[in-house]
DNA sequence: ACAAATGTATACCGATCTGTATACATCAAA
DNA sequence: TTTGATGTATACAGATCGGTATACATTTGT
């Protein structure tokens, strides 16, 4: 039973590729399994061998978009400047880059909370845990840069990217990662200004 | 033909009540026509001779959530304090308790985006005009309180409220509305600030 | 070469979906 | 009282849903 695994993972992963795809572009409920099945070259018999229902091809799907947004930010906050509040910054310049990607539908989690919030409780505490874990990212970011209350910054600061999703999503001709780049840099000077003198920049 | 449209208002009336409780609380392909008619007591031989078909109960359920939703602020806000400072900030009074409502899940409109998207042109656009008024109305607001870019410091309250909405969805126990208020009182001050002798309240 | 696992292809199941047809009740206006 | 619109009740049509069964092909370790 030596590669067996890797087969495994790579047609699981084909799979949830392809279902992310179609549940960020359709919809959940409106994306059946025989669209997935077809659209991913894969049988159906298949896809019910490596996930037993709809519901866990759906949280497969959603622990890999946790996994894949977070670690796009952290890469672009990583190759931003050192500065503490550049890289606070940086956040929304990744968020910009984000929504002009031509496979932007809106936050795929926040789309899931709206079609499961009532039929499936660990679908929606996937999304919860995406976004607590977001927050802690900012939280940390805050943190270096010396932010008097990071915990505080970190909540406004991420009410703000989510605003900025959402906004992307309903009206994209605004800019939304600008306008929240504008306001979080206020919001960020402000908090900053308030620092003592010990424990600014790391 | 005298009272006639007034029947006929209130089946359809009823009809969109119950639509949009349940389109909010489970979701629009999770809720079937059948469920519709059965818990709004009417049946559907009669709900599709108001309404041709699935799609346009949607649309005529969001234009009502449009109504409702906007007048909701507007009264909220004629209630609140004269100071335009205060009226700016009494949006995110009128949000947290609008969270705090049992029938509170998430913003309908988002949901609606997230499902039809793809779909149906119509359905997008209403919820982008609401969105738009909404910011219109905010607009206003900031345009009383004699802000030297009264659009800016919409379209950032605006996101920042849009960004409450999502955060008391997903992690009701944050208190989203004190978060943008907090926010939104730093950008107000700081926006205010800025501006010129003349034009200040009223 | 053989056998077990894993894949494909395809047809099917029962349930549910949107939407319609049929038959009957109610009620207001002439 | 009659008539026509509007309602109810219910069954149905055709499609699609999630999920399974059957039969066959391909790969893989021994």
């Amino acid at each position: 039973m030596p590669q067996k695994t890797t087969a495994l993972l790579s047609k699981r992963e084909q799979l949830i590729h392809t279902a992310l795809e179609l549940f960020s572009r359709r919809g959940f409920h409106a994306t059946g399994i025989d669209l997935i099945a077809k659209q991913s070259g894969i049988t159906k018999r298949t896809l019910y061998a490596h996930f037993g229902s709809k519901d866990e091809l759906v949280i497969a799907t959603l622990r890999h978009l946790d996994e894949q947004l977070r670690s796009y930010f952290l890469k672009h906050i990583n190759s931003a400047s050192a500065d503490p509040k550049q890289r606070l910054l940086s956040v929304f310049d990744a968020a910009g880059y984000w929504f002009s990607d031509d496979n932007f539908f809106g936050c795929t989690f926040i789309n899931a909370i709206g079609e499961y919030a009532e039929t499936n409780d660990t679908i929606r505490q996937v999304c919860a845990e995406y976004k607590r874990l977001s927050r802690e990212l900012i939280k940390g970011l805050c943190e270096q840069a010396g932010a008097p209350d990071p915990q505080k910054l970190a909540d406004e600061l991420s009410l703000i990217l989510e605003g900025a999703i959402v906004t992307a999503q309903v009206s994209p001709q605004l800019n939304a990662a600008d306008i929240a780049k504008r306001a979080a840099t206020v919001l960020i000077e402000q908090a900053l200004s308030k620092a003592g003198s010990s424990n600014s920049k790391a």
